[in-house]
Parts: C-alpha cells; structure tokens; sequence
DNA sequence: ACTCGTGTTAGCTG
DNA sequence: TCAGCTAACACGAG
C-alpha cells in the first residue's frame, strides 16, 4: 500500500507519538533495522522522546531529543511495500483519535502479533508499533533523506519540468524513481499517466512543457485526493487494472505491459 | 506447487 | 563513466 498518500497518513499517526517519553525499544527483528545491530536503536533513544515527524516522498523520520533535552539522532520509518505504523493511547486514555481502530491505518482483524518488528514503548502505559508482514520495511537511525527528489506533492512546476527533461528514461520509470521525484509508486505512477493518456513507455524527454505541466497538476491533485480517501487504491483507474476491462473514458481494452520493471496497466487506445 | 507483488537497491551492461 | 535495467530481497495470498 504504501505511497505518498499512505505515507503522509502513516506520518500524522506517528505525531501522535510526539513527545512522550521512551522507556523501552524491541528492536530485535535483524531485517527491519538492518543495518543496526539489535540494541542499537534502543541504546540510542530509550529515556528520550520524538519531537517532530517530517515525511519527504515515503520515507518518514522523527526527530529526537535525549533525556538531558539534548539534540538526539534522527529515527527514520520506512513502510516498504506494506507497513503500518500503530500508535496507542496511554493507558486509561480514550483511544478513538489514535489511529488504532482505523482499518485503513490502523489494525486489522487478520493481523497477526508476529507482525510487529519493531516497537516502542513510552512511559505513559502507550506504544508505537510498526506491523510489516513482508519485512520490507526498514527502521533506522540518521537515513539519508538529501538522496531522495523533490516531494511529489511539493515539487515547483520548473523542477518538474527540468526532472523530466533530465532523462530518456521510459517516462514511468522515472516518475517512479525516488531520486528524481518522491512518493510516487506503481499504482500513482498508472493512474497520473491514464488521466493525461500519457503512454507509459514514452521517453521522458519527449514531452512538451505543456505535457509536463499538465502532468504536474494531475500528479499533485491525484496526490492530494488519495490523501483524503485514505490512499492510493482509490484512484479512479485502480479498478481498471485487470484483463477483463475496459478504459473507463474510451471503451478499448486495457492492456498490461512491464515498464521500469513493474506491471503496468494502460488504455491500449489512448496511451498506446 | 507455483506465480505474483502498492518498494528499494546492489550489481551488471551497453 | 554512468544512466538504465534486472534480479534479489521476504513472505503471504491466490
């Protein structure tokens, strides 16, 4: 699930967790800390708080401060292709604003406790869980953030304009690259480029200003729109994505393809 | 049993 | 040299 959209909702979960003391870490799960050794991140964060949850594209981190109000390392979250972050209430507190009774961020009945590879306790009675059934995910002090593009939700019209001229890459491929633009995924990715009937496969640097213009402001309203309903899946054009459709605009059959190395789904009319 | 996948990245290639 | 591509990652779901 997550993208962009997941992300940023995973990340107002995550303020919830602001400034509530650490008591303990189970950072024991070898491949969602990598590369920490287990121990090292609680060593490192245990007596202090988060601060500040900031996201660029889908790679969130918090800040930190230490026991003595000192300035502590940052603890970057990264969701993979199906985390979940869970933030509890403190004990004896009302739970409903916490996210945790939220299926679409929250828990869901077939979750199984295993799941959870990484948790922090706070002294409240509290907890911040991240659910990641695929391990994907990675939780790490000090990622490097400056590696990753623009915000997709962020980006100015020239440097998206410039990003896409920068490449020959088939255009899909490098809407998903990260270090060109941040939070686009596989299903943003299909559903910007149905709603300009952009061909997947075109070269990059083959659009006109207009062309990537126009993409922007498709992209940023997509964005936006997926962040209100809760994320990506509910774009228009998700529903599409199989062989017995149809394009919901002109009637031809959808079509599937591979580009940049992920299915594809695409009107074989208009963006053939 | 076997294939697929809403993300990232090391390592290969032209 | 380096942009671009592929396979691998880990593991549940269909």
């Amino acid at each position: 699930m997550p993208e962009l959209p997941e992300v940023e909702n995973a990340r107002q979960v995550v303020e919830k967790a602001l400034d509530r003391t650490i008591s303990d870490i189970d950072d024991h799960d070898e491949y969602e800390c990598r590369p920490h050794r287990p121990g090292e991140i609680k060593h490192a964060l245990v007596g202090g708080r988060l601060t500040a949850a900031h996201r660029r594209g889908k790679a969130m981190w918090c800040e930190t401060e230490t026991a003595d109000g000192a300035e502590g390392p940052t603890l970057g979250i990264h969701l993979g292709m199906g985390g979940r972050v869970i933030v509890t209430a403190p004990e004896g507190e009302d739970s409903s604003d916490y996210g945790g009774g939220n299926a679409k961020i929250g828990v869901r009945k077939k979750d199984k406790p295993e799941w959870t590879r990484f948790s922090m306790s706070f002294d409240d009675g509290g907890q911040l869980r991240l659910f990641d059934k695929r391990r994907l995910g990675r939780v790490r002090l000090e990622p490097d953030i400056d590696a990753l593009g623009p915000d997709a939700a962020e980006i100015t019209r020239e440097e998206f304009r410039s990003m896409i001229a920068a490449s020959k890459a088939p255009l899909k491929a490098r809407l998903l690259d990260q270090n060109a633009i941040a939070g686009i995924g596989n299903l943003l990715a299909d559903e910007v480029l149905w709603q300009t009937s952009l061909s997947p496969s075109r070269r990059s640097n083959s659009l006109s200003e207009s062309d990537a213009d126009e993409l922007r402001r498709v992209l940023r309203r997509c964005t936006r729109s997926a962040i209100r309903k809760g994320g990506v899946h509910t774009g228009e054009i998700i529903p599409y994505r199989n062989a017995d459709s149809n394009c919901p605009r002109c009637g031809a059959p959808m079509k599937r393809g591979t580009v940049g190395g992920r299915t594809t789904w695409f009107c074989s009319k208009e963006q053939g």
